[in-house]
DNA sequence: GAAGATAATGAGAATGATTATCATTATTCT
DNA sequence: AGAATAATGATAATCATTCTCATTATCTTC
């Protein structure tokens, strides 16, 4: 069993492509952040920087309540708007983005990585698993562009379930 | 140009997939309401048919607030809560569906359809068109199986631009 | 076709997530 | 240090959706 592969409620074995942020992964975003703040004249702020390092380090793949009780739960005297304003900045300054809407249609969060993947959503035990298919990339351009449309970018999610039966 | 080919505001032409429903398909969806409602016990109404009558007609492709402010538009006597109730009725029902979210993450209805289909949602003017690939089809389903999944139903949209210039 | 049972409705209250407001605080620059 | 202003926290406002409840409409049975 790989590493970073995950045991489903169901007893199977998945491998979400999904890895725990390396080191370096961290740093890239927080120097992103960083030279985004200094371009628009924004201030370093000791919470946006609390708010970061955790939403960080999380992971991503969650909503933004979610992530307002993450951050909460260590850090009770940050407002929930705090941590709204934050998130939809991180977006701008492209170190996280809203990629895929869960069964109930919240947009989650993620980390705003190189190369693109799709997802898929275990309508059972909620978890997010990734997967990548340049075919299906390719295809996909080819008739995006057939019909005249130029992607700006696309969402391409799976509902599936790990059923303890089958 | 295609019948049912639209000019975009660029200019371009392209061709949605999507038809003004038949009226065949009409009919199939009103039996099939009729039926869930008989199955269920539950009663005939007027306003339910009004409603339906109109969502059908559109075509889909609304969100949940549109297709209130259509039925309100010509039945301002119909609540919106009437409308939200039986917009989940017909999904029970499978005359509708809630297929794909827009830009901005609503929700949008569209005809619950034999056949699948995957969605293009036109940024500059909104349109929403659709594209089939069974090659796309068969790939997802392969890795999806792969992983150990079995899929529920998937959601695949890209967001493009006919901008006016290239 | 009246009576009783209950589904359906409309109006408005309640909810829940997100956004806006505003006075206060923190950061940066000079 | 002082001025300028970004950032914050608390809370109000907003907006879509759901819930409540009294009333109305529909269906069944006789």
């Amino acid at each position: 069993m790989k590493a970073n592969a995950k045991k489903l409620p169901c007893g199977r074995v998945a491998e979400p492509s999904y890895v725990q942020p390396s080191t370096k992964m961290l740093e890239a975003s927080e120097k992103k952040l960083q030279d985004f703040v200094s371009a628009r004249g924004l201030k370093q702020s000791k919470t946006r920087w609390t708010i970061a390092k955790l939403v960080l380090k999380s992971g991503g793949h969650l909503d933004a309540q979610a992530i307002v009780d993450l951050i909460r739960e260590q850090n009770p005297e940050i407002g929930a708007a705090t941590v709204y304003r934050n998130l939809s900045l991180f977006c701008d300054a492209e170190i996280l983005k809203e990629s895929l809407t869960d069964q109930n249609g919240r947009v989650l969060y993620e980390l705003h990585e190189e190369g693109h993947h799709d997802h898929i959503v275990c309508t059972d035990c909620g978890q997010i698993f990734e997967f990548q298919s340049e075919k299906i990339e390719s295809l996909q351009r080819a008739i995006t562009k057939k019909m005249g449309f130029d992607e700006i970018k696309h969402r391409h999610v799976v509902y599936a379930s790990c059923r303890f039966l089958k």
